[in-house]
DNA sequence: CGACCGGTTGAATGCATTCAAAAGGCGTGG
DNA sequence: CCACGCCTTTTGAATGCATTCAACCGGTCG
């Protein structure tokens, strides 16, 4: 890893408090990779060798089975995964893959079982870490239970709108095919979703969306704290 | 508390290393709580105030959003809920009712935060349980997104059976209703369902249930370790 | 130019929900 | 002990949301 690299690394939220010594040794321990979209960066059902850190890049986090195949979640810079594996020692539940060329921090397991044992504050960080995983996870499955595919996207469109500045205009932060798969339906269907929000005053121009009527676009979307806030 | 109720908390797994007198500290702080059946026990929007024991009973784990409602979980004794909403001091995602009469150690969450700082051995406790809670609710959402209602039946079943000693034979542990809640389907799909399995040798009366052929209902079924294994 | 990929649109199918009604079980009160 | 009523479960039928298959458009790249 390179000095500034290192640098960069050791401001991690996830070693804050941590002693220096520690950090040094787990980082030097670990490595810095970069991976070309569409690599994948684990597997299901292999053991949890790494913790991934995401620096750099988009990661999309699925799952497979019997000939199908669903997102979980789509993470970007500062988010880790498949934390829970390492530190119960297991195999992994997910499987990920880089949508954009990215750079991600691989600290080995073991080590982060050893300083989740030795380092208050790293148990600290990581138990934190969990409770937040955990928290989106319930939303998410919240969201998949208790709302229709348009609803879906109305909440999705609205959340993106916050966390871009509310200006009503926004880019989508990558195809639609993998909204789709992120918002838990075929590409078909969001398609026929954005047609029928067009009455709603929300326009898509490629992956220029322009929403002029947020009021109209809440009543069909019915927005919930518990399910959409991320500071909730 | 009485005494001998005070001997037996002790002995949680939650507690396991932990220094004797930050238990004894915390347990002073806790209730032991007795509920009847049908009792909310927590409240979705709620702040979270404590963490949830069970001791005994069964408790089922909700959430509702816009006149819907969604099982998420049903626990049972040594199962603790809501810990992550106590660690970061947040609202309940969820809401909770006792199924049966329940005894619940409610541990107050101040206190549960305090010591998860304090005490590595109790942070690590709290860190493992939440990493397990994480991977089940991974496992609960792909169940739920990867499988038609027949194969979350037919899963279930093979999982209750295996559970329950693999004679074959086995008693619903609560109302169809309740379980039909549980695998994400409505009371009448749950129904069609049990009739459509007779094909495999399922037969159902009232609430006891007898796999005849179990291979036939593997195929139907198609179980995977990464969804149904509760060690893996 | 032709092939391919992402996206849209149309049509058919299917799984599950919802509404409705009837049957079976259980407990309560007369 | 029986009758009644309530709740659970089952069965039937209609509806609907979403998937799937198929065709088509437009842009990009070899």
């Amino acid at each position: 890893m390179r000095q500034e690299d290192l640098q960069q690394m050791r401001t991690l939220r996830l070693f804050d408090g941590m002693a220096e010594s520690y950090v040094e040794s787990m980082l030097r321990a670990s490595f810095l990779q970069r991976f070309p979209a569409r690599v994948e960066l684990a597997r299901e059902g292999e053991p949890a060798d790494f913790l991934h850190l995401i620096i750099d890049g988009q990661v999309e986090v699925y799952a497979s089975h019997h000939r199908r195949e669903t997102t979980v979640s789509i993470l970007g810079p500062g988010q880790s995964f498949i934390l829970a594996a390492v530190l119960l020692d297991r195999v992994y539940l997910k499987s990920a893959r880089a949508l954009s060329p990215s750079r991600i921090l691989m600290i080995p397991a073991e080590a982060v079982r050893q300083y989740f044992e030795r380092d208050v504050h790293f148990a600290r960080s990581l138990g934190i870490e969990l409770a937040i995983a955990y928290r989106d996870i319930v939303k998410e499955l919240k969201n998949q239970k208790l709302r229709s595919s348009l609803e879906r996207l109305a909440n999705w469109l609205l959340a993106r709108n916050t966390e871009t500045g509310a200006s009503g205009r926004f880019a989508l932060p990558f195809d639609k095919k993998v909204l789709a798969a992120r918002l838990g339906m075929a590409p078909e269907v969001l398609s026929r979703s954005f047609a029928a929000l067009a009455a709603y005053a929300v326009s898509v121009d490629g992956s220029s969306v322009h929403l002029q009527d947020i009021d109209a676009l809440r009543k069909v979307a019915h927005p919930s704290a518990f399910i959409d806030d991320p500071a909730t």
